[in-house]
DNA sequence: GTGGTCTAGACCACC
DNA sequence: GTGGTCTAGACCACT
């Protein structure tokens, strides 16, 4: 369920904690649903404990997860906004990429082609 | 010409590139312009000459600038493709970003309304 | 495995590039293998740490090798090209001094009988 | 007759050398000719007096030119081994060439290929 | 004066 | 422990 891509320039810690959102946004894992333990994780796609450590300590921090000490850890039961935080990012993000493409005198119009273009692409695939 | 920001978490000589590479693009440095010497612009912004130093031996590296052993720095001639390269790496990464909020369920419209909202605040700004 | 001339007037991370792409063409190093760490090559070869870094740094932009923070540097996987690619160099050096010999008047005989001393010493050693 | 290349890596009181020289293999300049004067040829070629300077002595050091005082430099009368001189060298760093295609597992049959190839190209020329 | 290379030693993020 | 960035100061070749 969870994948690592050592080559990728992203801290593992980093791949770990949008993996486990990109789960949780899909519903795959639903609130109150138990995680993998640290341990097992770590065996499981060979790394060290404390990188997973860290990154389950970043979720719960977020508010993604929580942990019951002995017992494990659980995706949180106030989910819902999860999606829009992410969305609120991507949209904080898309922003700096237009103002940087209108400095660079690229049109509306031709923003609006690539929009139009990728929206098809991805609902036909 | 060229700032700093010191809090910004990109590395100081990244931003030495960037900067250059929007004052060509803007049209500010010219064809075989010559750039500030080494030293100079070390002293200028209270930097390590060897940053300055990473950052044009960069540039020179992705045939934005040459440089010439004791006469100095200067603006590349075939600089024309330049604004084409950036635009292409933007579309790039706005191409991703946008597959992603697609499947976080973000309409086109949606998508749309940011891009006018943006575009009409660059244009008034 | 990796040695340093002082004496040669090419710069050491130069050199350093040079013989980690040897070992590589050669298959004693081979695709995912770990290099030296900067640190333990550095001192090893009592060398700087920042002029291993720099070679390390060029490698991985030429794709020659890739380098993951806190794990370490390892050869890269798509690295059947590179003795082609060095290949291709070495013919348009070739190919220049070709033509300058051909220029002084040195004939093909005169060119092809140099290239078959050279390739007799060279088996016999 | 003499022309510089300033964006060259090569330095440019070599460049004049090389010049000088060519022109005297080529014939161009034949011995006891009179070389343009170190103020002309700098304001010629909007150079500094002393990079012309440079090469001048280098050149009167090999004995390619010899300088009259309040005369001028003139072409050096033993200039016959010149040609050999740099066939010499030229064929020095062939074998060095030759030496690395040799442990690319680059064939003798590959070479003279190329040889060949390059011969024809400059004839018809 | 210029760019290019190197050393010595430091700090950071990451594993 | 690892790689990546930065500073301070030095030397070299070249103009």
């Amino acid at each position: 369920m969870i994948t690592i891509d050592y080559k990728d320039r992203k801290p593992i810690y980093e791949q770990l904690i949008d993996n486990v959102k990109e789960l949780v946004v899909k519903g795959v894992l639903k609130r109150d649903d138990q995680l993998p333990s640290v341990r097992q994780l770590a065996t499981n796609l060979a790394i060290n404990p404390n990188t997973i450590q860290k990154a389950y300590t970043e979720l719960e921090r977020q508010g993604v997860i929580y942990s019951l000490k002995g017992r494990g850890s659980f995706v949180a039961s106030n989910i819902i906004d999860l999606r829009e935080q992410q969305v609120a990012e991507l949209n904080q993000t898309l922003a700096k990429l237009l103002a940087e493409l209108f400095h660079l005198g690229v049109s509306k119009e031709q923003i609006i082609t690539v929009v139009e273009t990728i929206y098809r692409e991805e609902q036909t695939s």
